[in-house]
RNA sequence: GGGCCAAUAGCUCAGUCAGGUUGAGCGCUCGGCUGAUAACCGGGAGGUCCGCGGUUCAAAUCCGCGUUGGCCCA
């Protein structure tokens, strides 16, 4: 057995487990145990190929590890394929970011398929990095077979889910209100868009009506949709006022909102006005008005029912109380729009530059034309105010460029169709904790809209749909063709393509034409939403549809673990494409955890500062200690405050488990004792060994509870309670003597093996935690096979589980920790042993507890006799005198009495001068005796001369500190030895070293107690042999000395010079 | 603006579902023990249970309204 560091040093530990698992394959020797185990199918969330491993990830991959070990031990041949999702903006933009590009024409000039090689390459070297981070925290998954988001079968999958979706009629194309980037020159989703402030204009308008007097104003801070105006909207429910407006001289008939009046009159500086109408909203609809850019926009809209006053729920009685609709650029004004069946208008192309249909405005990017909009406005005394707001707007997630509003044709899943089918879907996975799925999850998919898969980009899975040539604005389902595999593409395309070869990212497909009863069909130029990418996983993950036979065995996934903002991303786009594919949803059980902010809860970010990365937490403390910091914290669905503190924390609870292990190690190789060996029947078990293997029992019982509720932090904070608790706070000190004894015993060994099966079963119970250092110590402690984490998970040992006995041990420990508080005011170390102790209590059970483990509660305290009382009967009670009472009685003596009463025993009041009879109490002060009534006196009980007492849950100790020559005799040896210990250990003595040593005691009688017990000092310091005569050389040059260390101390007040002497080797057997 | 979650000792968190004297670990401090020794144990100090209101004999816990933070959505 190799050398055993004295100190947990996690670098060194991990590096070793490393190198051990590398040389052992102890991964694969890991798999191949459980080859034919049952299966459980977990599937990874594919974190995004961006760059590098952050806290929240490696916590994420941490906890995945954890589960996947645990499964493992539990007998399950887990799946265990990584995966990354490796398409999209982010990177199309980094790549873009890279070389230089403003725009698509860059890209278009550069070719796609160049820069489509340029994002693979990205991607990839992105993934190798992610990976090497990943393996290096220990995470125990399949890194030589990751499934990639970009490889031919997997993109497969998605063209094979969206196929069946098309099947079940829920593909369709159509106008839809989207945020565009302008920059980017594509749609993106909802949930892309970030929100910042920013500055707009912010103008009142004026709409002429027609065939009435009078306008309709307006607010808006987007002048560039005026040219798009398609209807305004007002509340039906609420006032409108027709006011006559007057300034400079000039009057005007103006339509506002009953509320606002006085405040929108004051923008536009009118002098005075009048109130000449009071209409409903409800009596406006059908007015008509006046397009205010009719001649700038000759192509505005002006079809049947166009220009019109409607109401419309998104009306606040703010601004005017009148809102300008375009519902060519706006999501409200979009569905609004749809419902009253207006056509949609929206004269702007994907680069945010107003097309031709927009007159004037022609080929100007939409938010430079505000100014000249507002100018033509004013031009035609329209405008009625313009300033300057600021408020939220969004912009692009990936580029910041502020997105603009359009109506443009988009590909759906109509998810909406099948909204009863995904919410009762809901109920078929189990969620951890629970409340996601049905509080959160549940309202999130309630209102989920139609879910639009299209993007106008080149770096993504090519929608696998082919139009007619000729197809028009109405496109029907039934008119498109879409392909679920490359082999039946390669089967319906009119050119020659090799299935196994094709690539399927663009351009290797854009070019392929279907013909098809005489009709020609060319695919969409589009890309997938990358989040269609993921929604496969469950079957891209098994190569499905490529290859059938795992997900024939595995489909659908037993477990998938990810943070709590996938709940609206993988949770849902796995349900929604499961759902609208085949019927179900893709995983059985969901584990959702939090996110890892900042030690005050605030999320990292780069812009506060406050980011921690995962590198220098390993640096600092460790890979383990930052696995189990990571998943000693609640798993389910809290966000973790991370904290350098609580790192070290659990970094020096690691090292106290490094202790327990390390303690035992010198003294069973020098008995040449195989803890891998150990035997419960060899030796004799004690009741600190019994109660510890119970406490084993009770531990792993609540583990394996705790973790079939993936209640991870609760599993691993158990154990660590055990450890620290149970194993290291009581048992290693209630064996520290036994394991010190030379000679073999039956009592020794069974110590041995009591400890060997706590260790090599703890080690089993931390493997899925802190993997490395579980290694570790498994090789050293068995090394049997290959590796600890092909183990099998321990099981409770009914024959060693004795709950009675727990909690008789409770009870005790509740004694000890209460004598200690005693014997710390009866001012006794723990070294001194004390006459008795004295349990007082009214619980039957504590006093079973107490008498039924009298030997180990006494050497425990260091205790001579043990006394268990219902009532104590030797406490003094000390009389406090009860002025209320006093004062009125007894007047100006009421000071001298309280002082003659107070500190007095019940005794001495009630003794002699008190009246025999009644025994009312009495003193005597200054010669004159004070008969006092029962009520001027309380009493408080208090332990006599050398006793203590401290109150623990079920009675009272009390511990008699009484000295008596035996007492200090041992007393005193036992410092002796402890400081000849300590000689020792400063000469860095072996264990088994013996020595000569001499004794020079100052004090006469002390010395007389010392030498009743040097045997016991021999004994206990392996002192061969005691030198006398020899003279100390105390001068320090250590030239006379025989002695290799010679020290002075001062026991308890004592003057006790002490010289050890290492023996030759010829001596160390004496 | 909306949904969900959280807030308890200096720090990390139990306790909340099912109302009944607020607990643990770490840190601080004083002491002890010690051939696990850069470890270990005991005592002590430390609380507006985020705030306000309600229900109740009784609220950290249940209800309502807020504040702050997190995630998601507008």
């Amino acid at each position: 057995m190799e050398d055993i560091s004295d100190q947990y040093a996690p670098e060194e530990v991990e590096a070793s487990a490393e190198a051990h698992w590398d040389e052992h394959d102890a991964y694969g020797a890991t798999k191949a145990a459980h080859a034919d185990d049952p299966p459980f199918f977990f599937v990874d969330g594919p974190p995004y190929t961006s760059g590098q491993m952050h806290l929240g990830t490696a916590w994420n991959k941490t906890l995945k590890d954890a589960v996947i070990r645990y499964k493992r031990m539990r007998g399950h041949r887990v799946t265990d394929r990584p995966g990354y999702d490796m398409h999209g903006l982010p990177i199309e933009v980094k790549v873009e970011r890279e070389l230089g590009f403003d725009s698509k024409r860059d890209i278009e000039e550069l070719g796609v398929e160049a820069f489509i090689e340029e994002c693979k390459a990205f991607a990839e070297r992105n993934r190798e990095t992610m990976d090497d981070d990943f393996r290096s925290m220990g995470v125990w998954m399949d890194w030589e077979n990751p499934y990639k988001t970009l490889s031919p079968e997997y993109m497969e999958a998605t063209w094979w889910a969206f196929k069946r979706v098309h099947e079940n009629g829920l593909v369709k194309r159509g106008k839809r209100a989207i945020n565009q980037c302008p920059r980017c020159e594509t749609a993106i989703a909802d949930n892309e868009v970030e929100y910042h402030e920013i500055e707009s204009p912010s103008i009142y308008v004026k709409f002429p009506l027609v065939d009435r007097e009078g306008s309709l104003v307006i607010w808006t801070t987007t002048p560039w949709t005026i040219p798009a105006n398609a209807f305004v909207a007002v509340d039906g429910e609420m006032t409108y006022r027709a006011v006559r407006a007057e300034t400079d001289g000039r009057s005007e008939l103006l339509y506002l909102a009953e509320p606002v009046v006085e405040e929108v009159l004051k923008k536009g500086r009118y002098e005075d006005y009048e109130v000449v109408d009071e209409v409903s909203g409800d009596e406006m609809v059908g007015w008509e008005y006046e397009h205010p850019l009719a001649d700038e926009v000759p192509d505005h809209v002006d079809f049947e029912g166009a220009l019109q006053v409607y109401t419309a729920d998104y009306v606040e009685a703010d601004r005017t109380g009148l809102v300008h609709s375009a519902p060519g650029h706006g999501q409200e004004d979009f569905e609004r729009g749809r419902e009253l069946g207006l056509e949609i208008f929206s004269p702007v192309a994907g680069n945010g530059e107003f097309t031709d249909e927009a007159g004037k405005y022609a080929g100007t990017f939409v938010r430079d034309a505000n100014d000249e909009i507002i100018a033509d406005l004013d031009a035609k005394g329209l405008l009625l105010s313009s300033g300057r707001h600021t408020h939220r707007y969004g912009q692009c997630w990936r580029c910041d460029t502020d997105i603009v509003f359009l109506a443009t044709d988009q590909w759906f899943i109509t998810v909406t169709d099948i909204k009863d089918e995904l919410l009762e879907n809901i109920e078929h996975s189990e969620w951890y904790p629970q409340w996601a799925r049905d509080n959160r999850f549940r309202n999130f998919v309630e209102d989920a809209p139609d879910w639009n898969v299209s993007r106008q980009r080149y770096w993504g899975i090519p929608l696998p749909i082919w139009v007619p040539e000729d197809a028009g604005e109405d496109l029907s389902a039934d008119d498109i063709v879409v392909v679920g595999t490359r082999e039946e593409l390669a089967e319906r395309v009119d050119q020659d393509v090799d299935p196994e070869a094709l690539d399927l990212h663009r351009p290797s497909v854009d070019d392929l034409t279907i013909t098809e009863g005489g009709t020609t069909y060319r695919r969409v130029p589009d890309v997938f939403d990358v989040w269609i990418d993921s929604s496969v996983a469950s079957w891209g993950t098994l190569d499905y549809p490529s290859e059938t036979a795992d997900y024939e065995e595995l489909w659908p996934a037993d477990l998938i673990i990810e943070a709590h903002d996938q709940t609206r991303g993988w949770f849902w786009s796995q349900l929604g494409m499961g759902t609208a594919a085949v019927g179900d949803v893709p995983y059985r059980q969901v584990l959702m955890h939090g996110f890892a902010n900042d030690k005050d809860g605030r999320k990292m970010s780069k812009s506060v500062g406050n980011i921690v990365t995962p590198h220098e937490a390993i640096e600092r403390a460790g890979r383990d200690p930052l696995r189990a910091y990571l998943l000693s914290h609640d798993q389910q669905g809290a966000d973790l405050a991370f904290e350098w503190d609580g790192l070290a924390d659990t970094q020096a609870t690691l090292n106290i488990l490094w202790n327990v292990f390390r303690f035992p190690l010198p003294y069973m190789r020098l008995d040449g004792y195989d803890p891998a060996e150990a035997d419960l029947d060899d030796g004799e078990l004690s009741v600190v060994d019994e109660w510890v293997l119970s406490r084993l029992q009770s531990v792993k019982a609540e583990m394996t509870r705790h973790w079939d509720e993936y209640e991870v932090h609760a599993a691993l904070n158990a154990l660590f309670d055990f450890v620290t608790g149970d194993v290291s706070r009581f048992y290693v000190k209630a064996i520290r003597e036994r394991m010190w004894e030379e000679e073999d015993s039956a009592s020794k060994r069974g110590a041995y093996a009591a400890l060997s099966t706590v260790l090599l079963e703890t080690v089993r119970l931390l493997a899925p935690f802190t993997p490395f250092l579980a290694e570790e110590m498994y090789q050293h402690l068995d090394g049997g096979e290959t590796t600890v984490h092909m183990l099998s998970w321990p099981e409770v040992d009914p024959d060693l589980h004795d709950p009675d006995l727990e909690a008789n041990m409770a009870v005790l420990r509740n004694v000890e920790e209460a004598a200690a508080n005693a014997r710390q005011q009866g001012g006794r170390k723990l070294r001194w042993p004390v006459q008795r102790i004295v349990v007082e209590t009214d619980d039957d059970a504590v006093a079973e507890a107490v008498r039924s483990l009298e030997g180990l509660l006494l050497d425990r305290v260091n205790a001579r006799s043990l006394e268990v009382v219902e009532a104590f009967d030797e406490l003094v009670e000390y009389a406090e005198p009860q002025m209320g009472v006093i004062g009125p009685k007894f007047g100006g003596d009421a000071q001298k009495v309280m002082r003659a009463v107070r500190g007095k025993t019940r005794e001495e009041l009630e003794g002699d001068l008190a009246d025999a009879e009644s025994a009312r109490p009495a003193v005597e002060v200054d010669g004159d005796v004070y008969e006092l009534e029962a009520d001027m006196v309380e009493y408080r009980a208090e332990p006599p001369e050398n006793v203590a007492g401290a109150d623990f849950e079920g009675g009272t100790v009390y511990v008699d500190t009484a000295l008596t020559e035996e007492i200090e005799a041992e007393g005193y040896a036992r410092d002796i030895v402890r400081r000849v210990q300590e000689m020792r250990k400063q000469l860095d003595l072996d264990v088994e070293e013996h020595i000569r040593t001499r004794l020079d005691v100052a004090d006469e009688r002390v010395r007389g107690f010392v030498d009743r017990h040097r045997e016991f000092i021999a004994e206990e310091t392996r002192t061969a042999e005691f030198a006398e005569g020899d003279e100390f050389d105390l001068d320090g040059d250590g030239v006379d000395s025989p002695f290799d260390l010679v020290e002075r101390w001062d026991v308890e007040g004592v003057d006790v010079t002490i010289g050890i002497e290492r023996l030759g080797a010829e001596e160390q057997t004496a």
